[in-house]
DNA sequence: CGGAAAGTGTAGACACGTCAACGAACCGGC
DNA sequence: GCCGGTTCGTTGACGTGTCTACACTTTCCG
């Protein structure tokens, strides 16, 4: 074994725990109040925004696993459990015969449009109101540099 | 419906959205290269080290929920899986009837201690060699002040 | 044209987390 | 002592995510 690991100092160590954590714990009540607030999950939710969107309220299966980076396996998982709730049906494709498009129903939109703003409200309430804009913009610039060069590592 | 949502800003949404990006992309890849490396996931890698920086590398086991913030049905769960993988073990509790410890394996001593310099060396390569001393000292102070904040939210 | 390669989506097995219900042991006051 | 409330931990059902293998198209190219 390699002995000479470069192991976190307490202030990196410390940084990398609380950055995980506070994901953890922001990600973990909004999913909750999303839930018992609204009954979706954040993973319908991300579905049904990006579908409400689109022209039609229709994607095509692929195109919407990149814009959300999903696999394509969750995405069909997925897909299936909510077009059993009746959040959103499927429709085949005529110039591809593989392919489908995913199509926001009815009451997808009503649960949309009744979940967003209370989601956006908790968004705030949780996080936004307790930072300041300068530091929003100091954690924009980390999650894209990284982001970019997460890319960067996954790409070859 | 309240008319007068305050919708997030385009900077706002920005940065939400790239630092959940960011939690995403590393935490997955960090997870994947975990398991791909030393056949362990984030969570076991987790009850891991806890144990392993325990005296007698046991814990009891609401104790061990408590330190990692886990809901005890999931430390359940878990450690029921961990203990088919011979990585820990139960050990009943005499003063406790009711309760137990977990105590770690040889076989989870040594998958920790190949895993923990890999592990430290991603956690570096994709994410703390790409941000200040001066960035991790600004994601450090908002992760302790917002999660600060939750936690006043979620006592009462 | 025809066959290989690549693209689109599905399916099953499994790991994981949550929720709610439960059983068993402890504890405190009467 | 014992009864009610609390703590400790388990269990089963269910929704979710990943991995692997697969089936069916389309497309590319000789």
């Amino acid at each position: 074994m390699d002995e000479t690991v470069r192991w976190l100092t307490p202030e990196e160590q410390h940084a990398w725990r609380s950055f995980i954590r506070l994901h953890d714990r922001l990600w973990g009540l909004l999913s909750r109040r999303l839930q018992a607030e609204s009954h979706v999950s954040s993973a319908d939710f991300a579905v049904l925004v990006e579908l409400s969107e689109a022209p039609d309220g229709r994607r095509r299966f692929l195109e919407l696993a990149r814009v959300l980076e999903w696999e394509k396996s969750r995405m069909s998982h997925h897909i299936a459990r909510m077009v059993k709730r009746g959040l959103v049906v499927r429709d085949e494709c005529p110039d591809d015969g593989r392919g489908a498009f995913v199509v926001i129903t009815d009451a997808g939109r009503e649960m949309i449009e009744a979940a967003a703003p209370r989601h956006v409200e908790a968004v705030r309430e949780l996080f936004l109101d307790h930072v300041t804009p300068a530091e929003l913009r100091t954690l924009a610039r980390i999650s894209e540099r990284v982001v970019e060069k997460l890319d960067a590592e996954e790409a070859p």
